[in-house]
DNA sequence: AAGCAGTTTAGAATAGTTCTAATAATAGAT
DNA sequence: ATCTATTATTAGAACTATTCTAAACTGCTT
């Protein structure tokens, strides 16, 4: 086996990434980190992020994808957004923000948080504790 | 022939709406509008509309509830909600509101437009048309 | 009453995702 | 380094929600 760990920056950096959320940084899932985090933000679903690594040679089969998929999800490295009932995206941006839905594509946009602004927001009933608050604008386009 | 139009929202007000809509109103359509429309505002799942079909002693397909839904979703009869993406909500309330989602049971609940106040909306990218804006409250209960 | 477009239906097909249980790789102790 | 317990990966089967198919039926207009 060559290519140790001597990749210049991705590769150590998706390492320590995945040591520090407690999972093992196995081939499979450091191979699809790097796709993942390797460049800004992105809203990838499992079939994508599966292309993607047949593309770039790395061999995964699809049941890792989805569990790296979900094991990202569960330690805070993806946050999973369902918008159309036919698949879920992943988003490689976990902090507070928003989304426009592009119906006819498909496509998503992020939208910084700031850019939103919610007030008189209604209690939860019960005084239930809110998770989190999901902002779509859906667009004709 | 008893129970011509004495309920407001039953029998024939219901083969009004469908009439109104452009809709043929079939004995399968009309029972399905019935148990949708009968009491308040709901939000149902394909599945779950089938079964109290069932209960009911209604005799409709699976197949047909899911044309009817979306027949009647089409139409602006209902409006489709996708949160969570295993199944497809079908709310009788198509005016301008929000919603709480349960993430522990799935259930959803309205929450009316006026209760929730959103400020600097931002402009969609090109200019694109705004189709609605959906605010989702997740609580954990 | 007759014809036809629009509906319904059972069951097959599909898409996305999860499960299974056998195999392999990793981390930590030796 | 080697051993071992644990955790991850995999191919393929299974599952779930939904859509499709194509044949039978129904409501509407004449």
């Amino acid at each position: 086996m060559r290519n140790k760990k001597t990749s210049p920056l991705s590769g150590v950096t998706v390492l320590e990434r995945l040591r520090d959320a407690g999972l093992r940084p196995t081939r499979q899932r450091l191979a699809l980190a790097k796709i993942l985090f390797a460049r800004g933000h992105r809203h990838v679903s499992a079939e994508q992020l599966f292309n993607e690594a047949k593309s770039s040679r790395v061999d995964v089969s699809l049941a890792t994808v989805y569990n790296a998929l979900h094991d990202f999800t569960g330690k805070g490295l993806l946050r999973e957004i369902s918008i159309d009932s036919s698949s879920s995206y992943f988003d490689t941006n976990t902090g507070n923000h928003h989304h426009f839905y592009f119906e006819r594509s498909g496509h998503l946009e992020d939208i910084p948080s700031e850019h939103v602004n919610i007030s008189a927001l209604p209690e939860a009933p019960g005084g239930a504790e809110i998770t989190r608050v999901d902002v779509i604008i859906r667009v004709k386009a």
